[in-house]
DNA sequence: GTCAATAATAAGTCATACTTTTTATTGACT
DNA sequence: AGTCAATAAAAAGTATGACTTATTATTGAC
Protein backbone atom coordinates (compact mmCIF):
# COMPACT_ATOMS: atom_id res chain seq x y z
CA UNK A 1 0.00 0.00 0.00
CA UNK A 2 1.64 3.03 -0.95
CA UNK A 3 2.33 6.30 1.40
CA UNK A 4 0.84 9.71 0.34
CA UNK A 5 3.50 11.56 -1.95
CA UNK A 6 5.18 13.82 -0.03
CA UNK A 7 4.50 17.80 -0.84
CA UNK A 8 8.52 17.94 -1.08
CA UNK A 9 9.37 20.22 -4.56
CA UNK A 10 12.66 17.86 -5.97
CA UNK A 11 15.32 19.63 -7.76
CA UNK A 12 14.51 17.65 -11.04
CA UNK A 13 11.28 19.31 -11.15
CA UNK A 14 11.68 20.60 -14.43
CA UNK A 15 10.31 23.93 -15.47
CA UNK A 16 10.02 23.32 -18.75
CA UNK A 17 6.65 22.95 -19.65
CA UNK A 18 7.17 22.03 -23.40
CA UNK A 19 4.40 19.95 -24.59
CA UNK A 20 6.65 16.94 -25.32
CA UNK A 21 7.62 17.27 -21.71
CA UNK A 22 4.14 17.56 -20.51
CA UNK A 23 3.86 13.81 -22.56
CA UNK A 24 7.16 12.66 -21.47
CA UNK A 25 5.61 13.01 -17.47
CA UNK A 26 2.61 12.15 -18.20
CA UNK A 27 3.49 8.79 -19.75
CA UNK A 28 6.40 8.05 -17.89
CA UNK A 29 4.05 8.17 -14.79
CA UNK A 30 1.50 5.82 -16.25
CA UNK A 31 4.74 3.57 -16.93
CA UNK A 32 6.23 3.82 -13.32
CA UNK A 33 3.20 3.60 -11.83
CA UNK A 34 1.67 0.41 -13.94
CA UNK A 35 -1.03 2.03 -15.23
CA UNK A 36 0.57 0.99 -18.54
CA UNK A 37 2.08 -2.05 -17.63
CA UNK A 38 5.60 -3.84 -18.38
CA UNK A 39 5.71 -5.39 -21.66
CA UNK A 40 2.31 -3.89 -23.05
CA UNK A 41 2.48 -2.34 -26.39
CA UNK A 42 1.44 1.34 -26.71
CA UNK A 43 -1.52 2.46 -28.67
CA UNK A 44 -0.46 3.53 -32.19
CA UNK A 45 0.52 7.44 -32.71
CA UNK A 46 -2.71 7.97 -34.11
CA UNK A 47 -4.77 7.58 -30.74
CA UNK A 48 -1.95 9.57 -28.61
CA UNK A 49 -1.64 12.14 -30.65
CA UNK A 50 -5.31 12.60 -29.99
CA UNK A 51 -5.36 11.53 -26.65
CA UNK A 52 -2.77 14.07 -25.97
CA UNK A 53 -3.88 17.05 -28.59
CA UNK A 54 -0.28 16.65 -30.28
CA UNK A 55 1.38 16.32 -33.18
CA UNK A 56 3.31 13.62 -34.61
CA UNK A 57 6.64 15.33 -33.77
CA UNK A 58 5.95 15.83 -30.15
CA UNK A 59 4.44 12.69 -29.57
CA UNK A 60 8.04 10.76 -30.72
CA UNK A 61 10.37 13.33 -29.48
CA UNK A 62 8.19 12.32 -25.80
CA UNK A 63 9.07 8.67 -27.42
CA UNK A 64 12.45 8.89 -27.72
CA UNK A 65 13.13 10.43 -24.09
CA UNK A 66 11.07 7.64 -22.44
CA UNK A 67 13.73 5.43 -24.77
CA UNK A 68 16.50 6.91 -23.60
CA UNK A 69 15.36 6.18 -20.00
CA UNK A 70 15.06 2.78 -20.42
CA UNK A 71 11.30 2.39 -20.62
CA UNK A 72 10.65 1.73 -24.13
CA UNK A 73 11.36 0.04 -26.94
CA UNK A 74 10.06 0.38 -30.77
CA UNK A 75 10.27 -2.15 -33.41
CA UNK A 76 9.10 -1.82 -36.65
CA UNK A 77 6.09 -3.45 -37.50
CA UNK A 78 5.04 -4.22 -34.39
CA UNK A 79 5.15 -1.25 -32.51
CA UNK A 80 6.21 0.63 -29.31
CA UNK A 81 6.19 -1.83 -25.91
CA UNK A 82 7.13 -0.93 -22.02
CA UNK A 83 10.61 -2.50 -21.49
CA UNK A 84 10.70 -4.79 -18.68
CA UNK A 85 11.53 -2.99 -15.19
CA UNK A 86 14.62 -4.44 -14.95
CA UNK A 87 15.59 -2.52 -18.32
CA UNK A 88 14.40 0.91 -16.22
CA UNK A 89 17.15 3.47 -15.56
CA UNK A 90 16.11 3.71 -11.97
CA UNK A 91 18.79 6.18 -10.99
CA UNK A 92 17.45 8.35 -13.50
CA UNK A 93 16.22 11.52 -11.98
CA UNK A 94 13.20 11.40 -13.70
CA UNK A 95 12.19 7.63 -12.97
CA UNK A 96 13.03 8.26 -9.20
CA UNK A 97 10.93 11.32 -8.91
CA UNK A 98 8.03 9.39 -10.67
CA UNK A 99 8.61 6.51 -8.47
CA UNK A 100 7.80 9.56 -5.55
CA UNK A 101 4.94 11.06 -7.42
CA UNK A 102 3.28 7.64 -6.58
CA UNK A 103 3.97 7.59 -3.17
CA UNK A 104 6.30 5.21 -1.73
CA UNK A 105 5.40 1.40 -1.40
CA UNK A 106 6.80 -0.11 1.37
CA UNK A 107 8.47 -2.71 -0.86
CA UNK A 108 10.13 -0.01 -3.14
CA UNK A 109 11.48 1.94 0.38
CA UNK A 110 13.12 -0.91 1.61
CA UNK A 111 14.83 -1.08 -1.69
CA UNK A 112 15.98 2.82 -1.50
CA UNK A 113 17.32 2.13 2.45
CA UNK A 114 19.23 -0.64 1.00
CA UNK A 115 20.72 1.54 -1.73
CA UNK A 116 21.43 4.24 0.74
CA UNK A 117 23.13 1.65 3.07
CA UNK A 118 25.33 0.45 0.03
CA UNK A 119 26.37 3.90 -1.09
CA UNK A 120 25.96 6.61 1.72
CA UNK A 121 28.64 5.19 4.23
CA UNK A 122 31.28 3.86 1.60
CA UNK A 123 30.88 7.89 0.30
CA UNK A 124 31.47 9.08 3.91
CA UNK A 125 34.53 7.09 4.29
CA UNK A 126 35.67 8.56 0.83
CA UNK A 127 34.94 11.46 1.94
CA UNK A 128 37.12 11.54 5.10
CA UNK A 129 40.18 10.66 2.76
CA UNK A 130 39.91 13.11 -0.13
CA UNK A 131 37.96 16.00 1.60
CA UNK A 132 39.14 19.30 0.79
CA UNK A 133 39.53 22.02 2.79
CA UNK A 134 36.50 24.00 1.22
CA UNK A 135 34.63 21.04 1.44
CA UNK A 136 34.91 20.40 5.05
CA UNK A 137 33.94 23.97 5.80
CA UNK A 138 30.56 23.46 3.74
CA UNK A 139 29.88 20.42 6.05
CA UNK A 140 30.56 22.02 9.12
CA UNK A 141 27.94 24.96 7.59
CA UNK A 142 25.14 22.13 7.44
CA UNK A 143 25.72 20.93 10.69
CA UNK A 144 25.44 23.84 12.20
CA UNK A 145 21.92 24.92 10.55
CA UNK A 146 20.84 21.82 11.94
CA UNK A 147 21.84 22.41 14.88
CA UNK A 148 19.75 25.37 15.35
CA UNK A 149 16.82 25.08 18.18
CA UNK A 150 14.23 26.95 16.33
CA UNK A 151 14.41 25.59 12.73
CA UNK A 152 11.72 24.74 11.28
CA UNK A 153 10.47 21.69 9.68
CA UNK A 154 11.38 22.63 6.30
CA UNK A 155 14.65 23.90 6.86
CA UNK A 156 15.59 21.27 9.31
CA UNK A 157 15.06 18.77 5.95
CA UNK A 158 17.11 20.89 3.58
CA UNK A 159 19.71 20.83 6.17
CA UNK A 160 19.47 17.45 6.34
CA UNK A 161 18.90 16.79 2.52
CA UNK A 162 22.15 19.20 2.20
CA UNK A 163 24.71 17.72 4.43
CA UNK A 164 24.00 14.20 2.92
CA UNK A 165 24.64 16.10 -0.48
CA UNK A 166 27.67 17.65 0.45
CA UNK A 167 29.13 14.17 1.58
CA UNK A 168 28.17 12.73 -1.54
CA UNK A 169 30.29 15.44 -3.34
CA UNK A 170 32.87 15.55 -0.51
CA UNK A 171 33.79 11.78 -2.20
CA UNK A 172 34.69 13.69 -4.80
CA UNK A 173 34.14 10.75 -7.30
CA UNK A 174 31.33 11.38 -10.26
CA UNK A 175 29.54 8.19 -9.54
CA UNK A 176 28.63 9.35 -5.96
CA UNK A 177 27.19 12.81 -7.53
CA UNK A 178 24.87 11.15 -9.91
CA UNK A 179 23.14 9.18 -7.02
CA UNK A 180 22.11 12.75 -5.61
CA UNK A 181 18.69 12.62 -6.77
CA UNK A 182 18.62 8.86 -5.26
CA UNK A 183 19.48 10.46 -2.06
CA UNK A 184 17.12 13.22 -2.22
CA UNK A 185 14.20 10.93 -2.89
CA UNK A 186 15.51 8.59 -0.27
CA UNK A 187 15.49 10.81 2.65
CA UNK A 188 12.10 12.48 1.62
CA UNK A 189 10.70 9.15 1.23
CA UNK A 190 11.99 8.34 4.87
CA UNK A 191 11.14 11.06 6.58
CA UNK A 192 7.52 11.41 4.86
CA UNK A 193 7.32 7.79 6.10
CA UNK A 194 8.00 8.30 9.88
CA UNK A 195 5.72 10.84 11.97
CA UNK A 196 5.69 14.62 10.21
CA UNK A 197 6.04 16.16 13.82
CA UNK A 198 9.37 14.40 15.28
CA UNK A 199 9.72 15.07 19.20
CA UNK A 200 12.14 17.33 20.33
CA UNK A 201 14.80 14.51 22.05
CA UNK A 202 14.51 12.77 18.64
CA UNK A 203 15.78 15.75 16.56
CA UNK A 204 18.47 16.64 19.03
CA UNK A 205 19.72 12.66 18.44
CA UNK A 206 19.73 13.42 14.95
CA UNK A 207 21.85 15.79 14.72
CA UNK A 208 24.03 14.13 17.12
CA UNK A 209 24.60 11.43 14.40
CA UNK A 210 25.04 13.82 11.64
CA UNK A 211 28.02 15.81 13.74
CA UNK A 212 29.46 12.63 14.02
CA UNK A 213 29.79 12.13 10.41
CA UNK A 214 31.47 15.36 9.74
CA UNK A 215 33.48 14.78 12.62
CA UNK A 216 34.98 11.91 11.54
CA UNK A 217 35.85 13.48 8.17
CA UNK A 218 37.02 16.00 9.57
CA UNK A 219 39.30 13.82 11.08
CA UNK A 220 40.21 12.19 7.92
CA UNK A 221 38.91 9.04 9.81
CA UNK A 222 37.60 6.68 7.05
CA UNK A 223 35.88 3.69 9.01
CA UNK A 224 34.12 6.21 11.92
CA UNK A 225 32.63 8.26 8.98
CA UNK A 226 31.41 5.12 7.73
CA UNK A 227 29.59 3.78 10.72
CA UNK A 228 28.39 7.23 11.87
CA UNK A 229 26.57 7.36 8.72
CA UNK A 230 25.46 3.95 8.83
CA UNK A 231 23.88 4.66 12.39
CA UNK A 232 22.06 7.31 10.22
CA UNK A 233 20.60 5.84 7.36
CA UNK A 234 19.74 2.84 9.75
CA UNK A 235 17.78 5.00 11.78
CA UNK A 236 16.05 6.68 9.07
CA UNK A 237 15.22 2.87 7.67
CA UNK A 238 13.76 2.30 11.52
CA UNK A 239 12.35 5.66 11.29
CA UNK A 240 10.07 4.83 8.10
CA UNK A 241 9.62 1.02 9.59
CA UNK B 1 46.69 8.27 -19.87
CA UNK B 2 43.58 6.34 -21.09
CA UNK B 3 44.16 2.20 -21.61
CA UNK B 4 43.04 1.39 -25.11
CA UNK B 5 39.41 0.24 -25.28
CA UNK B 6 38.66 -3.61 -24.99
CA UNK B 7 37.76 -5.74 -27.78
CA UNK B 8 34.62 -6.75 -25.46
CA UNK B 9 31.03 -6.72 -27.08
CA UNK B 10 28.98 -5.04 -24.34
CA UNK B 11 25.60 -5.85 -24.20
CA UNK B 12 24.02 -2.37 -24.26
CA UNK B 13 25.80 -2.51 -27.62
CA UNK B 14 22.66 -1.83 -29.65
CA UNK B 15 22.14 -3.55 -33.39
CA UNK B 16 19.54 -0.80 -34.05
CA UNK B 17 21.85 1.28 -36.70
CA UNK B 18 19.34 4.09 -37.08
CA UNK B 19 19.97 7.31 -38.65
CA UNK B 20 18.88 9.00 -34.95
CA UNK B 21 21.16 6.38 -33.14
CA UNK B 22 24.37 6.68 -35.53
CA UNK B 23 24.16 10.64 -34.43
CA UNK B 24 23.19 9.98 -30.63
CA UNK B 25 26.21 7.36 -30.71
CA UNK B 26 28.75 9.93 -32.17
CA UNK B 27 27.45 13.09 -30.66
CA UNK B 28 27.85 10.58 -27.20
CA UNK B 29 30.90 9.93 -27.62
CA UNK B 30 32.17 13.30 -28.63
CA UNK B 31 30.70 14.91 -25.45
CA UNK B 32 31.95 11.75 -23.35
CA UNK B 33 35.53 12.26 -24.50
CA UNK B 34 35.88 15.66 -24.09
CA UNK B 35 36.35 16.37 -28.22
CA UNK B 36 32.42 18.75 -27.31
CA UNK B 37 33.46 20.24 -23.86
CA UNK B 38 31.66 20.70 -20.57
CA UNK B 39 29.41 23.78 -20.50
CA UNK B 40 29.97 24.67 -24.58
CA UNK B 41 27.17 25.24 -27.17
CA UNK B 42 26.73 23.11 -29.85
CA UNK B 43 26.96 23.93 -33.04
CA UNK B 44 23.76 25.42 -35.20
CA UNK B 45 21.14 23.01 -36.53
CA UNK B 46 21.97 23.70 -39.72
CA UNK B 47 26.05 22.30 -39.09
CA UNK B 48 25.13 19.40 -37.71
CA UNK B 49 22.49 18.72 -40.41
CA UNK B 50 25.02 19.27 -42.85
CA UNK B 51 27.99 17.22 -41.02
CA UNK B 52 25.86 14.31 -39.98
CA UNK B 53 23.68 14.56 -43.34
CA UNK B 54 20.06 13.76 -41.49
CA UNK B 55 16.85 15.61 -41.67
CA UNK B 56 16.06 18.27 -38.71
CA UNK B 57 13.60 15.76 -37.38
CA UNK B 58 16.64 13.03 -37.15
CA UNK B 59 18.89 15.61 -35.38
CA UNK B 60 15.94 16.84 -33.05
CA UNK B 61 15.66 13.14 -31.66
CA UNK B 62 18.90 12.56 -31.12
CA UNK B 63 19.47 15.55 -29.33
CA UNK B 64 16.31 14.42 -26.96
CA UNK B 65 17.94 11.39 -26.29
CA UNK B 66 21.33 12.95 -25.28
CA UNK B 67 19.33 15.17 -22.80
CA UNK B 68 16.95 12.51 -21.48
CA UNK B 69 20.79 10.91 -20.27
CA UNK B 70 22.04 14.63 -18.67
CA UNK B 71 24.36 15.00 -21.47
CA UNK B 72 22.78 18.15 -23.01
CA UNK B 73 20.37 21.29 -22.69
CA UNK B 74 18.06 23.25 -24.58
CA UNK B 75 17.20 26.63 -24.24
CA UNK B 76 15.22 29.26 -26.28
CA UNK B 77 17.45 31.77 -28.19
CA UNK B 78 20.71 30.44 -26.97
CA UNK B 79 21.29 26.87 -28.41
CA UNK B 80 22.38 23.94 -27.05
CA UNK B 81 24.65 23.52 -24.02
CA UNK B 82 26.87 20.49 -22.76
CA UNK B 83 25.98 19.76 -19.45
CA UNK B 84 28.60 19.99 -16.58
CA UNK B 85 29.57 16.37 -16.08
CA UNK B 86 27.81 16.43 -12.25
CA UNK B 87 24.76 16.29 -14.22
CA UNK B 88 25.25 12.71 -16.55
CA UNK B 89 23.24 10.11 -15.70
CA UNK B 90 26.54 7.94 -15.15
CA UNK B 91 24.88 4.79 -14.76
CA UNK B 92 23.10 5.42 -17.86
CA UNK B 93 24.50 2.51 -19.92
CA UNK B 94 24.86 4.22 -23.03
CA UNK B 95 27.16 6.66 -21.13
CA UNK B 96 29.10 4.11 -19.50
CA UNK B 97 29.63 2.32 -22.59
CA UNK B 98 30.58 5.74 -24.41
CA UNK B 99 32.72 6.36 -21.41
CA UNK B 100 34.20 2.50 -22.35
CA UNK B 101 35.06 2.87 -25.88
CA UNK B 102 37.28 6.06 -24.99
CA UNK B 103 39.55 3.80 -23.03
CA UNK B 104 39.97 4.23 -19.28
CA UNK B 105 41.68 6.77 -17.50
CA UNK B 106 43.78 5.95 -14.48
CA UNK B 107 40.84 7.98 -12.32
CA UNK B 108 38.09 6.93 -13.62
CA UNK B 109 39.07 3.46 -13.41
CA UNK B 110 39.61 4.42 -9.82
CA UNK B 111 36.42 5.60 -9.80
CA UNK B 112 34.24 2.20 -10.74
CA UNK B 113 36.46 0.33 -8.50
CA UNK B 114 34.69 2.36 -5.84
CA UNK B 115 31.26 1.91 -6.65
CA UNK B 116 32.29 -1.89 -7.13
CA UNK B 117 33.28 -1.80 -3.63
CA UNK B 118 30.36 -0.07 -2.61
CA UNK B 119 27.73 -1.93 -4.43
CA UNK B 120 28.80 -5.43 -4.78
CA UNK B 121 29.31 -6.44 -1.18
CA UNK B 122 26.10 -4.98 -0.34
CA UNK B 123 24.44 -7.28 -2.71
CA UNK B 124 26.12 -10.39 -1.83
CA UNK B 125 24.80 -9.52 1.62
CA UNK B 126 21.14 -9.21 0.57
CA UNK B 127 21.63 -12.21 -1.86
CA UNK B 128 22.65 -13.86 1.20
CA UNK B 129 19.29 -13.65 2.94
CA UNK B 130 17.14 -13.51 -0.05
CA UNK B 131 18.20 -15.60 -2.98
CA UNK B 132 16.11 -18.26 -4.39
CA UNK B 133 16.71 -22.17 -4.86
CA UNK B 134 16.76 -20.95 -8.72
CA UNK B 135 18.96 -18.42 -8.09
CA UNK B 136 21.33 -20.01 -5.87
CA UNK B 137 21.42 -22.90 -8.60
CA UNK B 138 22.39 -19.85 -11.16
CA UNK B 139 25.18 -18.93 -8.82
CA UNK B 140 26.31 -22.73 -8.79
CA UNK B 141 26.41 -22.80 -12.24
CA UNK B 142 28.83 -20.14 -12.53
CA UNK B 143 30.80 -20.67 -10.31
CA UNK B 144 31.71 -24.38 -11.72
CA UNK B 145 32.34 -22.90 -15.30
CA UNK B 146 34.68 -20.67 -14.14
CA UNK B 147 36.29 -23.98 -12.21
CA UNK B 148 37.34 -25.24 -15.82
CA UNK B 149 40.88 -25.95 -16.18
CA UNK B 150 41.08 -25.86 -19.72
CA UNK B 151 38.87 -22.85 -20.02
CA UNK B 152 39.60 -20.15 -22.39
CA UNK B 153 40.32 -16.73 -22.05
CA UNK B 154 36.84 -15.32 -23.16
CA UNK B 155 35.01 -17.99 -21.40
CA UNK B 156 36.49 -17.11 -18.15
CA UNK B 157 35.35 -13.74 -18.33
CA UNK B 158 31.99 -14.38 -19.52
CA UNK B 159 31.94 -16.82 -16.79
CA UNK B 160 33.37 -13.93 -14.50
CA UNK B 161 30.76 -12.10 -15.37
CA UNK B 162 27.91 -14.20 -15.51
CA UNK B 163 28.51 -14.95 -11.54
CA UNK B 164 28.74 -10.91 -10.91
CA UNK B 165 25.75 -10.04 -12.90
CA UNK B 166 23.62 -13.14 -10.65
CA UNK B 167 24.80 -12.08 -7.46
CA UNK B 168 23.27 -8.81 -8.22
CA UNK B 169 20.43 -9.80 -9.18
CA UNK B 170 19.65 -12.42 -6.29
CA UNK B 171 20.01 -9.11 -3.96
CA UNK B 172 16.33 -9.09 -5.45
CA UNK B 173 16.15 -5.50 -5.18
CA UNK B 174 15.98 -3.40 -8.26
CA UNK B 175 17.96 -1.14 -8.47
CA UNK B 176 20.73 -3.89 -8.32
CA UNK B 177 19.98 -4.45 -11.42
CA UNK B 178 19.84 -1.11 -12.72
CA UNK B 179 23.86 -1.40 -11.86
CA UNK B 180 24.69 -4.26 -14.39
CA UNK B 181 26.23 -2.45 -17.03
CA UNK B 182 28.60 -0.98 -14.82
CA UNK B 183 29.15 -3.77 -13.23
CA UNK B 184 29.74 -5.58 -17.27
CA UNK B 185 32.12 -2.25 -17.60
CA UNK B 186 34.04 -2.01 -14.51
CA UNK B 187 35.18 -5.90 -14.69
CA UNK B 188 35.79 -5.97 -18.17
CA UNK B 189 37.72 -2.32 -17.76
CA UNK B 190 39.62 -4.22 -15.00
CA UNK B 191 40.67 -7.26 -16.60
CA UNK B 192 41.62 -4.89 -19.68
CA UNK B 193 43.98 -3.18 -17.44
CA UNK B 194 45.53 -6.44 -15.98
CA UNK B 195 47.94 -8.81 -17.87
CA UNK B 196 46.02 -9.96 -20.86
CA UNK B 197 47.26 -13.66 -19.68
CA UNK B 198 46.75 -14.58 -16.40
CA UNK B 199 48.79 -17.28 -14.50
CA UNK B 200 47.57 -20.10 -14.02
CA UNK B 201 48.18 -20.02 -10.13
CA UNK B 202 46.03 -16.24 -10.13
CA UNK B 203 43.14 -17.80 -12.35
CA UNK B 204 43.11 -20.74 -10.08
CA UNK B 205 43.10 -18.41 -6.62
CA UNK B 206 40.37 -16.08 -8.82
CA UNK B 207 38.14 -19.37 -8.84
CA UNK B 208 38.46 -19.79 -5.03
CA UNK B 209 37.67 -16.39 -4.12
CA UNK B 210 34.73 -17.09 -6.05
CA UNK B 211 33.70 -19.78 -4.65
CA UNK B 212 33.78 -18.79 -1.64
CA UNK B 213 31.22 -15.94 -2.16
CA UNK B 214 28.65 -18.56 -3.25
CA UNK B 215 29.77 -20.86 -0.29
CA UNK B 216 28.58 -17.93 1.99
CA UNK B 217 25.29 -17.15 -0.05
CA UNK B 218 24.38 -20.62 0.13
CA UNK B 219 24.82 -20.88 4.10
CA UNK B 220 22.64 -17.63 4.00
CA UNK B 221 25.34 -15.92 5.65
CA UNK B 222 25.22 -12.55 4.82
CA UNK B 223 28.95 -11.16 6.39
CA UNK B 224 30.90 -13.98 4.79
CA UNK B 225 29.47 -13.11 1.86
CA UNK B 226 30.03 -9.20 1.84
CA UNK B 227 33.87 -9.98 2.87
CA UNK B 228 34.09 -12.63 0.09
CA UNK B 229 33.10 -9.85 -2.41
CA UNK B 230 35.09 -7.42 -1.03
CA UNK B 231 37.61 -9.57 -1.07
CA UNK B 232 37.23 -10.08 -4.96
CA UNK B 233 36.45 -6.66 -5.96
CA UNK B 234 39.84 -5.73 -4.23
CA UNK B 235 41.50 -8.17 -6.43
CA UNK B 236 40.12 -6.77 -9.23
CA UNK B 237 41.37 -2.92 -7.88
CA UNK B 238 44.79 -4.54 -7.39
CA UNK B 239 45.48 -6.31 -10.43
CA UNK B 240 44.46 -3.16 -12.45
CA UNK B 241 47.16 -0.53 -10.83
C1' DG C 1 4.08 -29.32 -45.61
C1' DT C 2 8.02 -26.35 -46.73
C1' DC C 3 9.62 -22.18 -48.48
C1' DA C 4 9.84 -18.06 -50.98
C1' DA C 5 7.38 -14.03 -52.87
C1' DT C 6 4.52 -10.42 -51.33
C1' DA C 7 1.44 -7.56 -48.85
C1' DA C 8 0.62 -4.96 -44.78
C1' DT C 9 1.97 -2.29 -40.78
C1' DA C 10 4.43 0.63 -37.82
C1' DA C 11 8.66 2.88 -37.07
C1' DG C 12 11.80 5.91 -39.22
C1' DT C 13 13.00 9.81 -42.28
C1' DC C 14 12.53 14.10 -44.95
C1' DA C 15 11.13 18.87 -46.18
C1' DT C 16 8.84 22.99 -45.15
C1' DA C 17 6.29 26.27 -42.80
C1' DC C 18 4.98 28.24 -38.68
C1' DT C 19 4.83 29.48 -33.31
C1' DT C 20 6.82 30.38 -28.91
C1' DT C 21 10.37 31.55 -25.79
C1' DT C 22 14.09 34.21 -24.49
C1' DT C 23 17.61 37.59 -24.98
C1' DA C 24 19.68 41.69 -26.93
C1' DT C 25 18.90 45.99 -28.95
C1' DT C 26 16.86 50.21 -29.49
C1' DG C 27 14.82 54.41 -28.27
C1' DA C 28 11.74 57.15 -25.54
C1' DC C 29 11.35 59.27 -21.12
C1' DT C 30 12.85 60.90 -16.52
C1' DA D 1 23.36 59.71 -18.22
C1' DG D 2 20.46 56.08 -16.62
C1' DT D 3 16.14 53.41 -16.38
C1' DC D 4 12.72 50.85 -18.58
C1' DA D 5 9.64 49.22 -21.90
C1' DA D 6 8.75 48.20 -26.76
C1' DT D 7 10.68 45.55 -30.31
C1' DA D 8 13.63 42.77 -33.18
C1' DA D 9 16.21 38.61 -33.72
C1' DA D 10 17.67 33.92 -32.89
C1' DA D 11 17.00 29.37 -31.65
C1' DA D 12 14.07 25.90 -29.81
C1' DG D 13 9.64 23.98 -30.32
C1' DT D 14 5.46 22.51 -32.99
C1' DA D 15 2.63 21.14 -36.99
C1' DT D 16 1.70 18.68 -41.35
C1' DG D 17 2.05 15.64 -45.13
C1' DA D 18 4.51 12.66 -47.83
C1' DC D 19 7.73 9.17 -48.31
C1' DT D 20 11.19 5.05 -47.01
C1' DT D 21 12.63 1.11 -44.52
C1' DA D 22 12.32 -2.82 -41.57
C1' DT D 23 9.75 -6.61 -39.98
C1' DT D 24 6.18 -9.84 -39.74
C1' DA D 25 2.15 -12.30 -41.43
C1' DT D 26 -0.03 -13.99 -45.31
C1' DT D 27 -0.37 -16.07 -49.54
C1' DG D 28 0.58 -19.25 -53.08
C1' DA D 29 3.65 -22.18 -55.75
C1' DC D 30 6.21 -26.32 -55.47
Amino acid sequence: MPQRPSPHQYQTARPARSHTSRVVDDLGLKIVSGAQQQGSLLPGDGELIERYGVSRTVLREALKTLSAKGLLQAKARIGTRVRPRADWNLFDPDVLVWHARIGFAPEFLKHLGEMRMALEPEAAALAASRRTPGQLQGLEDWAGRMDNPDIGQQDFVDADLGLHLAVAEAANNPFFLSISTLIEVALVAMLTASSPVESAARLKASVAQHRAIVDAIAARDPDAARKAMQAVVQTGIDGAR
